[in-house]
DNA sequence: AATATATATGAATATATGTTCTTTTATTGA
DNA sequence: TCAATAAAAGAACATATATTCATATATATT
């Protein structure tokens, strides 16, 4: 294709980063750490109102595949956005959304 | 939470388009269409190198959901972007993936 | 009307995902 | 060392998704 955006590899890699992002509990996770720098899975777990268990698979989810970092201090575990671009897709998806759907 | 960038519903609606798109043939649909207005899904098959029905059925399933539309033309069926705002996201990922994974 | 072309549809299936519940591990502090 | 707290890990299950194959539908052409 001649006006290609993204090649081949990086389409792939697109598409698994917004397969990864795409569940309403993971972009509420992805803002709160846009906003805060860091969290511990706790505090993340009474924001969002969602039990530990299922929180933590969602966190450990997205730091397997790269997009959330984790660091133990103490007894708590924080976790934090690897790269703080990813709220960019957010922001993205506020604007286009007005006209979709 | 204080400086939310989406508001409840429209994480889910945010979750909803993200998953819907969150796939490497579904970007590269969008891509296409992007560069493109509209194109059938002739064409869209053998650009992506796809099976018919294949092709087909993610072509609907994004017409489904609200992201592209389709119309008739004769023996053709012409798909576009319902709101071009989608490329967005992929002009978005380009920039976020040089960090990231 | 018969045929060819373009596309959609549906069933079948394999695979992946999300959630819950239970158990385990790590850390701290008594 | 024991209890308490924080979080991870794993099994089980339900549900959703992706793909293939076969068939149906719509249009155009002869």
């Amino acid at each position: 294709m001649e006006n290609m955006v993204l090649e081949s590899e990086k389409i792939e890699k697109a598409a698994f980063i917004l397969k990864t992002i795409a569940h309403p509990m993971r972009l509420r996770i992805i803002e709160i750490l846009g906003a805060h720098e860091k969290m511990s899975v706790g505090e993340i777990c009474s924001i969002l109102d969602c039990e530990q268990s299922l929180t933590s698979h969602h966190l450990s989810n997205m730091r397997l595949k790269g997009i959330l970092s984790s660091k133990r201090e103490g007894k708590n575990i924080f976790y934090s956005l690897k790269e703080k671009d990813v709220t960019k897709i957010l922001s993205c998806l506020e604007n286009c959304q007005c006209n979709m759907g």
